[in-house]
DNA sequence: TTATTATTGTGTTGTTTTGACACCTTTCCC
DNA sequence: GGGAAAGGTGTCAAAACAACACAATAATAA
C-alpha cells in the first residue's frame, strides 16, 4: 500500500519549473475567437477582475502534447483535439513583471521561475458544449484581446502570428470548420484569421485547387438565400497529396 | 562573504529538467554542414565512438536565447550568432531510449527527465576560427547526419525541416554567407538547403528582386574564370521592406 | 602566345497564375 | 409578388513561371 501511493504520487508529479499555456482558438458567427480564464487578484484592498490564458505545469510522466490536451479537457471538455507547440517564453522574469499578478501567482508556485512552452489549439466550436465549458472560462474575439495577466498577450500574440504563418504550410482551417461547411464559412474563416479579404471568384479559384476539398451532394438548408453547396475535407487524399515547397522569400 | 558566495552559486546554478541543444549549421565549398561533437563511450568493457549535438541545461537566471549563444560561444569561440528555437522534446524517455547512451548520461545529471529546447543556428564559416573550435567538435556533411546519441537525430531533422520552413518567410541565407558574395554562392547555399537545383536564368530573375540585395562595384579575384560580380545584404532595406504574406496553403 | 577549361551573365517564348471586375439564380420572409 | 441576401460564375490584362544556349572572361597549361 505504501509502494501503491508513491507510485501514484509520481504520476501526478509536476515539474514546477516547466508549464504549458494554451491559446485556443474557436470560430463562431465569423469571428475568431479565444479561450480565456476569469481570475479575481486582490491587491491593495481592491478586488481586480483579470484575465489569463488556460495553462498548468507538466507532469514528470507527460510530454508535453499530453499536457496541452489535459488542459483542454479541462477547460472544454473536448477531448482529441488539433494542438501544436509554438513558442517557448523563458525570461526567468517573467510572472514578477506586473507586480499584481506576481503577488497572485507566488502562492501558487514552488518555484517562481518558470519556462512556458506556448500551445494553440483549433476547436470546431460547434463541438463544444458549453454546459461541459468551465465556468470562469469565456470566448472572446481574437482581435479584442488587449490585456492579459502576466506575459499572455505576448503569448497570444505569438500564437496568432504561428498560426498564420503554419497556414502557408498546412490548411489548418479545417480544424475550425464542422465537418461539413460552405465554401463561404471557409472564405469568411481565412478572412477572419488573415484580417483582410478576398474577391469571392478568385477565392474560390483558388480552393477549387485544393484536392482534398471535396464537393458534397448537398446543400445548406434553412438560408433565406440561396443555399450554398456543402464541402468536406478528406484528411486521406491530404495525407496521400503532401508536397514540400522548394521555395525561398524574395 | 557568504552572501557573495550565495549570490554566485544562483548566477550559475542550473535547472536539471530543461536543456537546449543546438544544431549549428554553416556553409563551405558548397556544403551546408552541421557541427558535432564526439563522446567516447564505456560500455559493457568496449568504448564507443559517438556523436551528439552541442547542447547544456539553461541556467536559473537565463533565457533560452542566453543559453544558447552561451553554448555557440562555448563551441565555436563566436559571440552574436543568429539564433532560433525551433522545438521543444519533452519524452520523458527521451535519454533513456538508448541503454548505451543513458548509461553514460545518468551520472552527468541530477534529473534523468529533461525537456530539451532545439535551436538552430546559422554561422558564416569564414567566421570560424578552427583554432578557437573546440577540439572535440567537428563540421560533418548536414546530409551525411545519420546516426547520433539520443534524440540528437531527430533533433537535427526537425531543424533541418524548420530552417527550409523559416525560408520561405525570411532571407535566412545571408546569416551563412560573407559579408561579400556572389549570386552563384547563393544559388548553391539554397541548393544545398532544399537539395535541389535551380535553373541559373531563373533564380538570377528570382533573387533580383530582392530589394534587400544589393550590387556592388567589384568582381571576384583569384579566379580561373569570368570574376562574378559581387553582392551584399543591406539589413536596414530588408527590415523596411517587410512585409506579411496574406496567404495560404492550396 | 594560343588554346583550353570553367565558369558568369544574359533573353525569349509559351504556359500558368493572379488581380480586378458584375450580374443571374435561388431561397426565405414580409 | 417583391425585396433582401446571399451563392455561383467568366473574362481580360498583367505578372510570374518553366524551359532553354551561347558569348565573355580569367587562370592555367602547352
Amino acid at each position: 500500500m505504501t509502494s501503491e501511493k508513491i507510485k501514484h504520487k509520481t504520476t501526478f508529479e509536476t515539474l514546477p519549473t516547466i508549464s504549458v499555456d494554451c491559446v485556443i482558438f474557436g470560430y463562431e458567427e465569423n469571428m475568431l475567437k479565444v479561450l480565456v480564464r476569469r481570475e479575481f487578484v486582490p491587491f491593495q484592498g481592491q478586488i481586480y477582475l483579470e484575465w489569463k490564458l488556460p495553462g498548468n505545469h507538466i507532469r514528470r510522466t507527460e510530454d508535453i502534447s499530453e499536457t496541452a490536451s489535459r488542459i483542454l479537457k479541462e477547460q472544454t471538455g473536448l477531448e482529441n483535439i488539433f494542438v501544436k507547440q509554438f513558442m517557448v517564453f523563458s525570461d526567468p522574469n517573467r510572472l514578477k513583471n506586473n507586480e499584481r499578478d506576481y503577488e497572485w501567482v507566488k502562492p501558487r508556485l514552488e518555484d517562481d521561475r518558470v519556462l512556458t512552452v506556448g500551445f494553440y489549439s483549433l476547436i470546431n466550436l460547434k463541438d463544444v458544449d458549453n454546459s461541459k465549458l468551465i465556468e470562469v472560462a469565456k470566448w472572446v474575439n481574437a482581435y479584442e484581446i488587449n490585456d492579459l495577466m502576466f506575459d499572455h498577450k505576448e503569448i497570444f500574440d505569438e500564437a496568432f502570428k504561428k498560426l498564420r504563418y503554419d497556414l502557408l504550410h498546412e490548411p489548418l482551417v479545417f480544424e475550425l470548420l464542422p465537418v461539413k461547411f460552405t465554401l463561404t464559412q471557409m472564405q469568411k474563416l481565412y478572412e477572419a484569421i488573415f484580417n483582410t479579404t478576398y474577391d469571392k471568384r478568385n477565392y474560390r479559384r483558388k480552393v477549387n485547387k485544393m484536392p482534398y476539398l471535396i464537393p458534397l451532394d448537398e446543400i445548406q438548408t434553412g438560408v433565406s438565400h440561396k443555399p450554398a453547396r456543402l464541402y468536406t475535407f478528406d484528411r486521406d487524399i491530404y495525407e496521400k497529396n503532401r508536397t514540400e515547397r522548394f521555395d525561398f522569400r524574395v
